[in-house]
DNA sequence: GTATTATTGCAATATAATTGCATTAGTAAA
DNA sequence: TTTACTAATGCAATTATATTGCAATAATAC
């Protein structure tokens, strides 16, 4: 399917590259200044992780949060970082450091995925 | 609240006991043999995470499963484990290896949760 | 056996995300 | 520039998972 630009793309990623966290589809309507509908938002979101632009990782308290990509090419991408929550501000960030785990014998790993809760350094 | 003993909650402790793996209300429902409404299994499971017999996580498909807490006392818990999910028998357990973050400075950690897909033993 | 109140079942509600469908609007070609 | 094609959008409805309200039931202490 041949993409194409829309206001409602622009202001997405837009946002994104200027919060430099993940956000949520909650967070990205209330700070939004376009008018656009919440279905808008996610469709436009998957989209852009279909395209490998973006990546969602659902959150330990059940939301899904969409980051920008870095590292990411074609088929192969790079997620498997932790990522942070910040209970006061609801900041949600990509943590440089990647999620190891070793499996049983016999085991085949597939995807990894981890959380930290906290404070972040502004919250402290 | 004073707890009391009933069918539901020996059926579902025993099930778990018996699986020795995580399970959802889905997964028990599908497996216990009592009548039972949906309701009750989650009242139950809840009420085991508040008397700290079993803990909760969210998976990362987003549904909660729940394990019994080993290792786990009055107010100090221990569920800071990765958690495996197989893609294809949908077994989930809890791994021995703890989740270990490094923050930025300035961070305070809170709770931390890890999750793995791939393969079991069984279904490799 | 009786009283107290935790537990249960059923219906309704909450929350987050997706789907259907008619309308709007990018984009490439004429 | 105009036209045709179809991706993208808005709105309503639906899906999926979990929780809440409330009346009826049943576990436990006396």
């Amino acid at each position: 399917m041949k993409r194409r630009s829309t206001p409602a793309k622009k202001a997405v990623i837009e946002l994104l590259k200027s919060s430099g966290t993940a956000l949520s589809q909650e967070m990205i309507e209330a700070q939004i200044t376009e008018k656009m509908d919440r279905v808008t938002i996610y469709r436009v979101l998957n989209s852009f992780c279909e395209d490998g632009i973006t990546h969602r990782i659902l959150s330990d308290e059940g939301k899904y949060y969409f980051a920008l990509c870095s590292g990411c090419e074609e088929d192969k991408h790079n997620h498997e970082h932790f990522h942070f929550r910040c209970l006061e501000c609801q900041k949600v960030e990509c943590l440089p450091q990647p999620v190891i785990v070793n499996l049983p014998e016999g085991y085949i790993q597939g995807n990894t995925t981890g959380w930290v809760t906290g404070y972040c350094n502004n919250c402290n």
